[in-house]
DNA sequence: GCGGCACTGTGACGGCCATCACCGCGACTA
DNA sequence: TAGTCGCGGTGATGGCCGTCACAGTGCCGC
């Protein structure tokens, strides 16, 4: 069976390798099991998009494997990237379970397979079985931390070089420290980067010169070395 | 009986005025009493503060009357406001179900009475009641919906008068329009509101003299008038 | 009244950074 | 191999607005 743009699509939920460790993991058996008798299985190609800002909310998208930017724009083509979501998220939650639009905009920017759940279907779900209601709360809960967090480098930064630091530092909060460095694949564009923390694509890379020369951090094509955390530290407590 | 600062205490949920209309009001009756036995009510002043951001979570709050300002702040003394809630809120409920630290601060700017709910006490019903899990993933919802138009603001405009003008437009949708015009009444000082859109508080004055002077806008005291809603809604478009 | 305090209003200055413009580079296509 | 396109890098310029400083105003308690 192929999906358009020549990827495998899998079955369902429980073909999925990250099923084990997210939201639904720990249900009681049988909930599990009706449960995932009921998503739909999809490939998406890098370029395609979820869901749109503003459109009524048709359901739920668990992410198996990929990434999609979560964004929001406003009339005049100005854009704001919340976060890149990564497997085992599930996207548009707060929009499904309110029954308000979708607020963000949901782009892949690597070849994802995800099962979409009708809001009708979820919906159903959740009043069946309460523990799962509790659990999406939780999942709404750390969404919101993730928001708040956004917020507070993006409006209580003064300077452009601090805004970056910080995004740095949350990314490396992320990933392991290895002697004291912390290396990690950065696959966003300047660009994009420049739309998360909400400054210019231009002073993106003048900043990444300046953090280069000050020998913060160290740059080989996609992979990213922070190489004096506490360097990027000193810029955020400026 | 008497509170501490010579506020009434209210005996409980049952007695405070919104009760009905919100989040637990349509819930079976017996979930209802059960939920009604466990709060205790008690009046903060102005100046009091319900949490602090990064303290671990000790329950949630739910806001009979008064006004409480939630805000996020940096190590050198910058602060975020997010948002003013009001009566009926509830407040610390991502960090309850989550478990993590409140990743806000809750200070009361207008006299309250609040009932609180220990984490323990109120994790323990919403496990028993499933209906209530789920309207709390749906106050949750709401709560992230309002996080990200806060961010809009913030994040999607270059210019303070943008910013200002968006804030004041989403201050504008929440009251209601009589001839054109609509009137609210502002409690925020300007230094407030230069922390609620990341501005300074020199910009907010000069900002507003510019919006009197077009005509956008009338100040008597704490109450404004918005007069050209098209107005404002054509500085943030351009 | 009078001092103190919180808030608003206003001028001057300077720095940060958005913007524009342009170049180099690698990848991919024809 | 030339052409195109996305991306990164860099200089010049100008304006917004943050900061500092201080004056004016209303409100409070004493």
């Amino acid at each position: 069976m192929r999906a358009p743009y020549g990827l495998e699509i899998i079955e369902s939920c429980l073909s999925c390798p990250h099923r084990e460790d997210r939201l639904f993991c720990n249900l009681p058996p049988p909930a599990v099991q009706k449960l995932a008798a009921i998503p739909s299985a999809a490939a998406y190609p890098k370029g395609a998009t979820l869901f749109v800002e503003g459109q009524s909310a048709r359901g739920v998208f668990i992410l198996c494997s990929g990434k999609v930017k979560l964004s929001t724009s406003s009339a005049d083509g100005k854009s704001l990237i919340l976060r890149i979501s990564e497997q085992g998220e599930v996207l548009g939650l707060p929009a499904t379970v309110t029954g308000k639009p979708y607020e963000l905009t949901a782009d892949v920017i690597e070849p994802t397979q995800a099962n979409f759940i009708s809001r009708t279907d979820f919906l159903l779900f959740l009043r069946e079985h309460g523990e799962a209601a509790l659990r999406v709360a939780q999942q709404l809960g750390e969404t919101y931390h993730l928001a708040i967090a956004e917020m507070r480098t993006i409006g209580l930064s003064r300077s452009a070089a601090e805004k970056l630091a910080r995004f740095l530092l949350d990314l490396a909060a992320n990933h392991d420290e290895e002697k004291g460095e912390v290396k990690l694949t950065l696959t966003l564009t300047h660009e994009e980067i420049a739309q998360m923390i909400g400054a210019s694509r231009e002073t993106v890379t003048r900043l990444f010169a300046d953090f280069k020369k000050k020998d913060f951090l160290q740059v080989k094509g996609s992979t990213l070395i922070i190489r004096n955390k506490a360097g990027l530290e000193s810029v955020v407590a400026a």
